[in-house]
DNA sequence: TTGAAATTTCAGAAATGTCTGAAACTTCAG
DNA sequence: CTGAAGTTTCAGACATTTCTGAAATTTCAA
């Protein structure tokens, strides 16, 4: 049912699945649907990755709760298919986003509702440190949704810059000009 | 020993510890030394996290592992003594290079690995898959590894461009001209 | 309606992960 | 050396997560 190549690539996600917060079946039902052409119905899933129903059921579930599975159908055919988005930058963008929204938003909403507080004048170094952590989240995620807000065409063509963004920056001066190395 | 300001934050990280790939402890330690002024020892996070000592010694190790704590003595006192960088920039760049070390090398690898491999006809679009996911990887992590060659200071210059980025890759012609929107 | 196909839910079993106390180990002053 | 202070290791207790099969639910053609 699946190739030897198709196999050991979803081992792989299965055994990176706990790095990567999402258990095993999870991440070798996603393996198996990436790799596949044409969507699968559950009990393909079963066949192929060897699991129970209802594990399959309920992983499929949970890729849907984070958004990185498309339902289709089939004309006559009542069951749910399930593929991956075949543009992997979609894929990327939704992995990004449901990150962020279950490891950084909820912190950094802690982080503002524990900065709101009066704070006893021996927590000021305490006090100051959250500030410092929400500010350096804040410029992150802002500068986050920046580059979010760009097609796909422009990000790649501005991410290829690669070492030639600093340069560029600093013709616009947008950066100081490179200090001069001492010599040794 | 702890305000209810650092508790508040603990127990916060503790909670999130396990959506951050670390333990509650873990979680709860980090968290107490980042907001402590002085270095702590062992116990004192048995103080003020309320674990056992061979739990603290055990996430110690870890955190230890993750590069996130750094080890300090004071003369004439034979303790370790532990605190976090003071430089939250240090902080994010540990944050981001163990992460990739963890959850992304080891992908990457076993995708070049796979990739190498004699490709059966049949399995065409599964290697193609690979390849694209491999491609895209390389993308994101070169452009990572340049954005971390820079100094923070112009780093944090560039993502407080933010949104003018865009324009200045499109002065300095690195990007094509913006399409007019069509007028409604 | 009915009932066959498909899916979901859920209680408990199985597997994993975390935590503790006790024992082993390390270090170093005396 | 010796032993006191500090640290680490580890087997098993405890807790959490994952997985399954059986039962409940949904869907829809006839």
């Amino acid at each position: 049912m699946l190739s030897d190549l198709q196999q050991e690539f979803m081992l792989h996600f299965g055994e990176m699945g706990s790095r990567w917060g999402i258990n095993r079946t999870v991440g070798q039902i996603y393996a198996v649907l990436f790799l596949s052409e044409n969507p699968l119905c559950a009990d393909d899933l079963v066949a192929r990755v060897g699991v129970s129903r209802s594990n399959v059921s309920m992983s499929l579930k949970e890729l849907q709760g984070w958004n990185l599975v498309e339902l289709r159908h089939k004309p006559g055919d009542r069951r749910d298919f399930f593929k991956t988005p075949d543009d992997m930058w979609q894929i990327v963008r939704t992995l990004v986003e449901e990150r962020k929204k279950r490891e950084i938003d909820p912190t950094l909403t802690k982080l503002r509702q524990l900065e709101m507080r009066q704070t006893p004048r021996d927590d000021a170094y305490a006090h100051a440190r959250i500030t410092e952590m929400r500010e350096l989240i804040e410029l992150l995620t802002g500068w986050y949704d920046e580059m979010n807000r760009l097609e796909t065409e422009r990000l790649v063509a501005l991410l290829n810059m690669g070492a030639r963004l600093q340069q560029f920056a600093r013709k616009a001066r947008l950066l100081p000009a490179r200090k001069t190395k001492p010599e040794i």
